[in-house]
DNA sequence: GCTTACGGTTAGTCATGGCTTACCAAGATG
DNA sequence: CATCTTGGTAAGCCATGACTAACCGTAAGC
């Protein structure tokens, strides 16, 4: 949902990797795990928290489940990043100016 | 350093809210520690681990130590993010034309 | 000089979360 | 229908890391 859930879901090293595999496009849970040194229900549960933090979405094709990524979930992390460009800047200027009134620091 | 280690830093809700709280321009260790909720060494090991991602940098002035967002570490942040764009749509549109082929999945 | 403010480090505790094993439901295949 | 494949879920184990208390070094201020 939020910028939150995204920075904590790829924070984990395995979840990066698994959520990187997608790069090259929608894969099935059992080709996901094929790639990864750890058991298909530990990237069954990766898959949901990406999925919950809006990073994956799926699509069920018979029994197969085909996770892909999402871009909007990217693009709200973004929109965090950039947020912090103008604000620090403006406050860095403030505090270079201020520099001399000595205020509770 | 590299990007794993700003995300990694950002994970954590109390390392963020300090992090945020450096939007308004530098501050030293005590005026970081007296919005927090928790203990100035507390905030201190959080401060060493922002600063060895790159995020924030120190200036000692005295025995105070200011501390202020860093903008290299959240341009190589950005990078990662933006890497995912090109990849995944051409990955999409290969995927698209290849449906029929039925590929190992 | 002595004392106080600032802040980094260490040791030890406790909660969070990633992993495996076992299990279960549902669609595919004969 | 019986069996196999696919994949989500639960219980339990264990490592990681966030926190506090206690300590130490260093620069200010009297």
């Amino acid at each position: 949902m939020a910028y939150q859930d995204a920075i904590t879901a790829l924070s984990d090293p395995r979840r990066r990797a698994i959520f990187e595999s997608l790069r090259a496009g929608p894969k099935s849970v059992a080709h996901i795990a094929r790639d990864q040194p750890v058991s298909r229900p530990a990237v069954s549960q990766h898959l949901k928290v990406l999925q919950s933090a809006g990073l994956v979405d799926v699509t069920a094709q018979g029994t197969k489940r085909f996770y892909q990524i999402r871009h909007q979930g990217l693009t709200t992390l973004r929109h965090y990043i950039d947020s912090f460009w103008q604000d620090t800047l403006d406050a860095f200027a403030n505090h270079v100016t201020e520099n001399q009134t000595k205020k509770e620091n």
